[in-house]
DNA sequence: GCTTTCAAGCTAATACACTTAGCCAACGAG
DNA sequence: CTCGTTGGCTAAGTGTATTAGCTTGAAAGC
C-alpha cells in the first residue's frame, strides 16, 4: 500500500484547477480524491472537510489576486496605476475564473484557514490604497475611493462571469469607460454635487 | 389524504423566504417539502427540480428589482433618477438578501423558466438605459454606461454581502460615494482622459 | 348522480456526496 | 532495530436529489 504523498497545498491546487476549468461547482472531494488516485476519506488527514476546502480555495484566489495586482503596480502611480491595477484585476478573473468564483462566497469561520483569509484581504485592500495614492486623498476618503473601485472591478468581472452583458457592444470598451469613470469621480471635489 | 393545494408559485414563494432569511445555501427541497407540510417527490409534480427552483427563484429576485427600481424611478429624470434608481436597488438587495443572491449564479438553459429569466434581465436593462436618459447618451455609450452603473450598483451589494468591507468607515457615505462617483462619470467627456 | 379522467399526493428504491470511526502499514526518530 | 506517528484504507451512517410507479381526491362529462 503506497503512499500517494498527498499535502493540503497538493489538494487545494488541484480543486483550483478544477474550478478554473469546470467551475466552483465541480469542485467535489469525490472528483478530488479520483484525480489524486486516493479514497475520498483520506483528504481528511490533510483538510477539514468540504468547508476549510472551499476557505483555503478563497486563500489562494485573493493571494494570487493581490500579487497579480502588486506586481502590475509596482513603480506606477496615479491614473497609471490606477489602469494597471484594473487591467490586472480583471485579467486575474479571467485568467483564474474558479479561483475568482471562490473569493465570492462567505469564509467558513470554523475553518481553520479563515484568519489567514482576513489577513489577505485585509493585504488586498491596502494595496487599494497604495495604488490611490497620488490621488491626494485622506483618511476616510481613501477607504470609500477604494470601496468604490473595488464595487466597480469586482462587479464589472462578476458580471462579465455571469454572462450578465447580453448585448453586442465592445467589452473593452465598457471596461475603459468603467476606469474612465472611477478616475474621473477620483478628481471630482468630494462630497459634493458635480458643479 | 387530504391534499395540499400546492402551486409553482407557492413553492418559490416559500423558497424565497428560507433564502432571505437563512440563506441561499439554505434552499434545498427537503426543507422545502418539510415546511409545506409535504413530502420531497411531491415537489416534482410542480417545479423540475432543483436547478428548476433556483432559476424560479431567480426570476423571481430580478422582477422585484425591477419593479422596485421602476416604482423608484417613475417621474424622475437626471441625477434625480439616478439616485433614486441606485437607492432603490440596493435597498432591495438588503430587504431580499436571498432573492438578490439567487440572480448571482447562472441559470440552468434546462429550466423552463429560463427564458422568462432572460426576459426579465433584458427588462431591467432597459430600464436602466431609460433611467440614463438624460445624460445625452446615444447607441453604444448608453449601453457601456448602463454597465458602468450595474457593475458598481452589484459589486458594490455583493461586497457589502459579503462583509468585504471589513473597516469601520460610514457605508452609507461610501454608497453615497459611489454614486456620485458614476454621476461624475456620465457628465465627463467620453472616449477620452479627463482632461 | 354516476362514471371517467387527470392531477396531486404518496411509498419505495436508486444514486451520490460528505462525514466519522476505526484499522493497518509505511516512514522517521531514537 | 524498535516504536510512535502519520497517512492511507474499509465500513458504516446520514442527508439530499431524483425516478418509477401506485393511489386517491376532485373536477368534468354524461
Amino acid at each position: 500500500m503506497p503512499r500517494a504523498g498527498l499535502s493540503a497545498t497538493h489538494i487545494v491546487t488541484e480543486a483550483a484547477g478544477i474550478a478554473d476549468t469546470d467551475g466552483i461547482e465541480a469542485v467535489s472531494l469525490a472528483r478530488l480524491a479520483g484525480q489524486l488516485g486516493v479514497r475520498v476519506p483520506s483528504l481528511y488527514k490533510h483538510i477539514d472537510g468540504l468547508a476549510d476546502l472551499r476557505t483555503r480555495l478563497a486563500v489562494t484566489g485573493v493571494r494570487g489576486l493581490t500579487e497579480a495586482v502588486a506586481a502590475a503596480t509596482v513603480g506606477r502611480a496615479g491614473r497609471d496605476a490606477l489602469l494597471a491595477c484594473c487591467r490586472a484585476y480583471r485579467d486575474y478573473a479571467h485568467r483564474h475564473p474558479g479561483r475568482y468564483a471562490a473569493i465570492q462566497r462567505p469564509p467558513d469561520p470554523h475553518s481553520p484557514a479563515d484568519q489567514e483569509y482576513r489577513e489577505h484581504t485585509d493585504a488586498l485592500l491596502a494595496l487599494v490604497l497604495t495604488v490611490l495614492r497620488g490621488y491626494d486623498l485622506d483618511g476616510d476618503d481613501a477607504v470609500h475611493a477604494a470601496r468604490v473601485l473595488r464595487s466597480t472591478l469586482h462587479g464589472f468581472v462578476a458580471l462579465e462571469q455571469l454572462g450578465g452583458f447580453g448585448l453586442p457592444a465592445d467589452l473593452e470598451t465598457s471596461f475603459d469607460r468603467a476606469v474612465d469613470t472611477i478616475d474621473a469621480g477620483l478628481h471630482a471635489p468630494r462630497g459634493k454635487d458635480t458643479p
